[in-house]
Parts: structure tokens; C-alpha cells; sequence
DNA sequence: TCCATATTTCAACCATACTTGAATCGTTGA
DNA sequence: TCAACGATTCAAGTATGGTTGAAATATGGA
């Protein structure tokens, strides 16, 4: 994950109707889930559901796959793993209050 | 950190010229440093660093502070800590290929 | 072939964000 | 008060991004 990489990824994420898709795949887990059913669940137009599925795919956060006459996305969990390292380690410096946050247990809210 | 506060950092993070900016107040660590000497840093005029400056503020990432005649940033590493915190719990649901991304050693780099 | 479903693309419009350069505000020291 | 410094604000222009609705593409079934 390079700069330019992240500014995508970031920029993807930077928006109430492309953070609220992910959270539903995020949540779909493994089997994805259809454009339509995104866009149905986040409450948003086929036009605009593929506009902005179509910026999560670009920034490989979400991967498509045509499955019959339906366009599967998946979340690419390797690919925000690897948003979340770079903003950890190249730009947070792995500051230990940044790196406390994502300890498992995720209690030690400040 | 809520949706709209994590919306505001996200896109406050989505810019070349402030990710710079963050970086360079997270090796500036707890001294921080003053508009001027962030500008230079990144290359870009007073005008365009206070802008940009501004935008990091506003979003909670960063508090100016100013001291003299100078204006002395500092990254809040809490709250950076608490959009970590929330993309990685709220968001990504604490998926294991996510949070191996954010391990001490940062050798899992997929 | 014809029709229905699922999704994407397109053009037009609107809103927001970025950049630039000059002007302004606040502080310091003479 | 004056001049110099550091930072911000303002106005104007440019660029980018989002929304909408209609049209187009691709697949599946009769």
C-alpha cells in the first residue's frame, strides 16, 4: 500500500453511501452480496449504487464478480488490512494511543 | 467517534497535502510545529497550509494552539486513535485479516 | 425472437472543494 | 506609533465529485 493507493482508499471511504456499503459487506462476509441488494440496504437509486460501488471497486477496497445476471462485491479484507497498516505504521508511526484503539478487546475507548 | 465524526476524518485524510501534513505532526510528536514550518514541509504556500490546516482541525485530528506570533499544531492522537478504533470495529467488524494488518511487528503484510 | 431482470453508462445539472494572490489580523520589538 | 513577521481570511477562478433520469448492455427464460 503506497500513498497513492491510500488517497484512493480514503477518498473511497470518505463518503456516507460508499462507508455504509462496506460496513454491509463487511457484514455479507464471504458471500458478498448483489449491487442491488447494496444499494436497496443503504438506501440509494441503481445509477447511484453502481457510481459508487463502482469507486469502492476502483479503489480495491470491494472486488465485482458477475455471477448470472447479478454483479457480486465482496469486501477485499486483505486490501483494508492493508489501508489500516499504512495509516498506522507510515502515518501514525505506530503511536502506541493510535495502536491502542485496535486491540481486540476495543474497550479502551478514550 | 461517531459516523459523521469518522466521515469528517476520512475526508480530511483523503488529501495528499494534509496526509503529508499528518505525517509530518506525528514525527513532530508532542512539540508539534507552527503553519509556517508544516507548509515547508510539504510544499505549499501559507495561504493553502492554513486551509489545509484548517480542514485537519476542524476534523478533530489536529489542535492549534498558538504561541506567540506562531500557530503550534499538534496531532491528537486520541482521536486518531478513535477513527482507527471505529474503522476497524464498527466498520470492518473486527475481521481478523484487518487486525492482523495492526500488530506490533507489522510483518504480515499481505 | 420477445420480454423481464440486473446493472451500468451517459449527459446535464448542482454542489462542494482546491488553488492562487492580495489583503487583513495579531504579535513582537524598536 | 511604526515596521516586520507569522498566520489567516477573502474573492475569483478552476476542478472535481455527486445526483438524477433516461438509455444502453448483458443475462435468463418463454
Amino acid at each position: 500500500m503506497d500513498e497513492t493507493q491510500a488517497l484512493k482508499a480514503l477518498s473511497a471511504l470518505s463518503d456516507g453511501t460508499r462507508l455504509r456499503m462496506l460496513r454491509f459487506l463487511v457484514q455479507a462476509g464471504a458471500d458478498g452480496a448483489a449491487a442491488g441488494e447494496i444499494g436497496a440496504a443503504v438506501g440509494s437509486s441503481p445509477s447511484r449504487s453502481s457510481f459508487h460501488l463502482a469507486a469502492l471497486a476502483a479503489s480495491g477496497l470491494v472486488r465485482p464478480e458477475r455471477v448470472s445476471r447479478r454483479v457480486i462485491y465482496r469486501v477485499d479484507f486483505a486490501a483494508l488490512g492493508g489501508l489500516m497498516g499504512y495509516l498506522i505504521e507510515d502515518c501514525c508511526g505506530g503511536h502506541p494511543a493510535v495502536r491502542a484503539c485496535c486491540a481486540p478487546t476495543g474497550t479502551e475507548k478514550g
